[in-house]
DNA sequence: CGTACTAGTCTTTTT
DNA sequence: GACTAGTACG
C-alpha cells in the first residue's frame, strides 16, 4: 500500500507533487506534518529519491525530531540520512565546515543574547556612548533587524550618510562585529547571515550543497525572515524542487524579523509554483473553528481560506471574567480539577496559554496549592541559569580559549582572589596588543610583574591546561564531573545559599545527563558540537507532551501543539492584545496579535475556555482592563449561556452529545521521550545504519526496583528492544511514569 | 578585593 | 514585586 493512501485528496496531491516549486497553504490542524512526513516517505519508498538528497528545515528542534521519528516509522530504512534540522543548526553545520573562508576559526563559539549584551556593553564603553541616552538593548535590537535583512555594517554606513544617529548605529554595529570576530564568536542572527554570505562569496561551496539537496522542504514558512528566505532561495536555485508549508494566518514572529510577504508572494517569486490549499481540519470541533474564523476574518491582507471539519458542533466556548487575576488562576485550576474528578479529562489534556511569561507565576502558585502536576514551558531558559552558564563557560574556555567572555566569566568563579583591577589590566593589554584575554593570562607574569595577582592567574591557567589535557581522554560528562569536583563548585554554592544549592546541583546533574545523551547519539562526540547543540536549544524542545501534566506556556510557544482542553488566560485589552500594539500607529501590530489569538484558539480540540480579570497587578501596580476586543469578535451564540457573568460556579452543560469529550486522538505526539536533542543524528549518514551497536540487555526487568540520577527510585514497568537501544518504561515514586533509553538512563538496580 | 546596599528596569512574544 | 547592575564602603 502506498504511503499516500491514508491522505485525503488534497493532501495526496501535495505529497505527490515532488518536482518544481510547491506552496502548501495548510490551515491550522489540517495535517501538514502528516503531509510532509508522508511526502518524504513517498519520495524514498516510491519515487526512488535517495534520503541523502533530502533537506527538511523546521524552526525548532522539537519539530525536527518529531518529523524524523514519524518518517522513521513510515520508511524501512534510511531516514537517518535525511538532513532534518532547524535553520540555525543547519547553518552551524555548514559554517563549521567552511567559515574559515570568511576569516573565522572553524571552532567558533555561539553567543546567546546574554553574551551579546556583554559584548555590546563593552563596545559602548569603548566608544564612550552614554547608555542612559542609548540603551544597549536598542542597539542590539537594531543590529538584529539588520542581520534579519542581510544588511552589513558597510550597507548601514552607506545608508546613514550624514544622519548622526544612523551613523552612530552603523559605527556601533561595525565595532560589535569586530568584537565578535575577535572572540571567534557568532550570535544567533549571524548564523543565518554568514551562511548566506558564504554562499554568495563562494559559489563552488553553494553548488556543493545544491548538488546534495535535490529536494528541499521548509516548515512554518510564514515565519521565515529575509535572511532565511535568501538562504532557501540560494539552495533551491539550481534544482528548484522546493516545497514550502505554512499558514499566513499563523504568522506571529514579525517582531523577530519574520516577513509575511515570503509566503504571500511565493507565487510571484516562483510563477510556476503549484499551490495547494489544505482546508479540512482534523483537530477541532466546528464551534472552535467558527470562533477562530470569526476572529481572523477581521484581518486585512490574507490568503482566502475556509477551514471546515466533520467533527460536529461540540461543546460551546466558555468565557469567564473574575475580579482579580488571582481569582482567574483559581477558576482555571478549579475547573481542571473538577473535570478530572468527574473522569472527563486527565491533567495532560489541559493547557493554559497566556500572552506574557509573567502570567505563569499565579497559575503556578495555584497549581501547587491544588496539588496539580504542571510543566511551565519557557520563562527562564535552562541554559541561562547561573550554574549552567558557569559550567558551560568552563567548557567553552577549555574548548576555545579565544572566547574572552567565557574566560572572564570564570576566572574568579569560584573566588580565587582575582579582582576587577587585575582583569582590567590584562584586558587593556590585550586590547592594545591585539591579544585575546586568555593569552594575556598566560603572560600575566610579564604584563603585571611577578606578584600575588600574577601567581593567582598562573594557577588558573594551569587549571585550564590540566582540564584541556584531560578532555582529550575522558568523556564530556566525565569532564564536567571533574571540573565540579576540582573547583569544589558545590561547596561554593552551599556557601552562597544552602537552600538554593541543592536545586542548582540538580540542574548541573541534568546538564550531565544531557552530555551523556549527546555522547550516545553522536557519531563522533566533540566538545564543540555539544556546546553548539546546547546553544541552540529552544524552550519547547525538551517538553514531554506525554507526561500527565497540565502545560503552562505562552501563546507563541503553543504554536504547532494541540490539546483537548485549552484555557486562554488574560483576555484583556492592554494585555492581549498588548498595550504596545494598541498604541502603535501601525494597524499591522493588532493584526499580528489577532493571528496570535487565532493560533491560541485553534490549539483546542474539544473545549475552549477564555478568561479575563477585571484587575491585575503589573509591575507592582494594579491595572484595570476591559475585556479583550477579540472576545467581542466571537459571535455570542458560540458561547455557553452565562457569558460575562460569574460563570465560574455554573456547571458546564455537557449534554451536547455530538462529540465525545474524552477522545484522545492518537496523533497527538510521538510516544517515546526524546533523549535530549536528537539533532546530532540529523547529520549521520548511512554508515551508521550499517554499524548498529545494540546495547547489551539491561540487568533489570519488569517489576524490579531501580534508581535514577534525577527521578529517584521507581519500579520498572517494561523493557522493550528498540532499534538502537533498549527502551525502558519506569514508574517513579515521585516523578511518575517515564520512558527512556537504557543507555542514557543509567538506571541502577536496587 | 569582596560585600552590602541601592537604584533602575522589567513585561510582548524567541531561534 | 523581583531581579540585576552599579556603587560605596569595609
Amino acid at each position: 500500500m502506498s504511503v499516500l493512501e491514508i491522505l485525503n485528496d488534497r493532501q495526496k496531491e501535495a505529497a505527490a507533487q515532488l518536482d518544481g516549486p510547491v506552496l502548501i497553504l495548510a490551515g491550522a490542524g489540517s495535517g501538514k506534518t502528516r503531509v510532509l512526513t508522508n511526502r518524504t516517505a513517498y519520495m524514498i519508498d516510491e519515487a526512488g529519491v535517495s534520503p541523502w538528497n533530502i533537506l527538511a528545515i523546521t524552526f525548532t528542534n522539537k519539530a525536527a525530531d518529531e518529523m524524523r521519528e514519524r518518517i522513521d516509522r513510515l520508511v524501512g530504512f534510511g531516514s537517518e540520512s535525511i538532513w532534518v534540522a532547524t535553520f540555525h543548526s543547519t547553518c552551524v553545520r555548514i559554517l563549521r565546515r567552511h567559515i574559515d573562508l570568511l576569516g573565522f576559526d572553524n571552532n567558533f563559539t555561539i553567543y546567546d543574547p546574554d553574551d551579546s549584551k556583554s559584548v555590546m556593553k563593552d563596545v559602548l564603553k569603548r566608544l564612550q556612548i552614554d547608555t542612559k541616552q542609548y540603551p544597549e538593548k536598542r542597539f542590539l535590537n537594531w543590529i538584529s533587524s539588520c542581520k534579519d535583512e542581510l544588511s552589513t555594517p558597510a550597507d548601514e554606513e552607506e545608508y546613514a550618510r550624514g544622519d548622526y544617529a544612523d551613523e552612530l548605529f552603523a559605527k556601533v554595529y561595525r565595532e560589535y562585529q569586530l568584537s565578535l570576530q575577535k572572540n571567534n564568536a557568532l550570535d544567533f542572527d549571524d548564523l543565518i547571515m554568514k551562511t548566506v554570505e558564504l554562499f554568495k562569496a563562494f559559489p563552488d561551496v553553494l553548488e556543493n550543497y545544491q548538488n546534495r539537496f535535490l529536494y528541499i522542504m521548509v516548515d512554518e514558512y510564514q515565519d521565515t525572515n529575509t535572511a532565511q528566505f535568501e538562504l532557501i532561495r540560494l539552495l533551491a536555485a539550481k534544482n528548484r524542487n522546493i516545497c514550502v508549508v505554512g499558514d499566513d494566518d499563523q504568522s506571529i514572529y514579525k517582531f523577530r524579523g519574520a516577513n509575511i510577504r515570503n509566503i504571500l508572494d511565493f507565487e510571484k517569486v516562483y510563477p510556476d509554483a503549484k499551490v495547494i490549499k489544505l482546508e479540512q481540519n482534523y483537530r477541532s470541533t466546528q464551534t472552535i473553528l467558527d470562533a477562530a474564523n470569526s476572529v481572523i476574518k477581521n484581518n486585512g491582507a490574507r490568503k482566502d481560506k475556509a477551514l471546515w471539519t466533520d467533527r460536529g458542533e461540540g461543546e460551546r466556548i466558555v468565557f469567564a471574567q473574575t475580579d482579580t487575576a488571582y481569582e482567574e488562576a483559581e477558576l482555571i485550576v478549579d475547573r481542571i480539577c473538577r473535570e478530572r474528578r468527574a473522569g472527563k479529562s486527565s491533567f495532560g489534556d489541559n493547557a493554559v496559554l497566556y500572552r506574557t511569561n509573567a502570567q505563569s507565576r499565579l497559575l503556578e502558585e495555584k497549581c501547587v496549592m491544588a496539588g496539580i502536576p504542571y510543566t511551565v514551558v519557557g520563562g527562564v531558559n535552562f541554559y541561562s541559569r547561573k550554574e549552567i552558564k558557569d559550567i558551560l563557560a568552563y567548557l567553552k574556555t577549555i574548548d576555545n580559549g579565544r572566547d574572552d567572555l567565557s574566560v572572564r566569566r570564570i576566572i574568579n568563579v569560584p573566588k580565587r582572589g582575582i579582582g576587577a583591577t587585575t582583569i582590567g589590566k590584562l584586558a587593556d593589554h590585550g586590547a592594545a596588543n591585539d591579544l585575546n584575554f586568555y593569552e594575556c593570562c598566560k603572560q600575566a607574569d610579564d604584563i603585571l610583574g611577578h606578584n600575588r595577582a600574577s601567581e593567582k592567574i598562573a594557577e588558573f591557567v594551569d587549571l585550564i591546561s590540566v582540564f584541556r589535557t584531560q578532555s582529550e581522554f575522558i568523556s564530556i560528562s566525565e569532564l564536567i564531573e571533574t571540573i565540579i569536583k576540582r573547583i569544589d563548585y558545590e561547596g561554593m554554592l552551599i556557601e552562597a545559599d544552602e537552600d538554593e544549592a541543592k536545586e542548582r546541583m540538580e540542574n548541573i546533574g541534568e546538564l550531565i545527563n544531557k552530555a551523556v545523551a549527546y555522547e550516545e547519539s553522536a557519531d563522533e562526540p566533540t566538545l564543540s558540537e555539544f556546546l553548539e547543540e546546547v546553544a541552540l536549544v529552544a524552550d519547547i524542545d525538551g517538553v514531554d507532551s506525554d507526561a500527565d501534566r497540565v502545560m503552562l506556556m505562552t501563546l507563541h510557544s503553543a504554536k504547532g501543539l494541540e490539546f483537548p482542553n485549552v484555557y486562554i488566560a488574560g483576555m484583556e485589552d492592554g494585555l492581549f492584545p498588548s498595550y504596545m500594539s494598541i498604541c502603535s500607529d501601525d494597524p499591522g501590530e493588532i493584526e499580528e496579535e489577532r493571528r496570535l489569538c487565532y493560533v491560541g484558539i485553534t490549539r483546542a480540540m474539544n473545549r475552549l475556555t477564555l478568561t479575563a480579570a477585571r484587575s491585575r497587578m503589573t509591575r507592582g501596580e494594579t491595572q484595570y482592563n476591559a475585556v479583550s476586543r477579540f472576545i467581542n469578535e466571537i459571535p455570542s451564540e458560540l458561547f455557553e449561556s452565562g457569558y460575562a457573568k460569574k460563570s465560574a460556579e455554573k456547571k458546564p452543560p455537557n449534554s451536547t452529545g455530538a462529540v465525545a469529550t474524552k477522545v484522545r486522538p492518537a496523533a497527538v505526539l510521538p510516544k517515546h521521550q526524546k533523549p535530549f536533542i536528537a539533532k546530532a543524528t540529523a547529520f549521520t549518514d548511512l554508515k551508521k545504519g550499517a554499524d548498529i551497536n545494540l546495547q547489551t540487555a539491561p540487568d533489570y526487568g519488569p517489576g524490579d526496583r531501580v534508581m535514577h540520577m534525577k527521578f529517584g527510585q521507581g519500579t520498572v514497568l517494561s523493557v522493550e528492544k528498540g532499534t538502537r537501544d533498549y527502551e525502558v518504561s519506569v514508574e517513579f515514586d515521585s516523578a511518575g511514569v517515564k520512558k527512556m533509553f537504557a543507555a542514557f538512563a543509567k538506571l541502577k538496580k536496587i
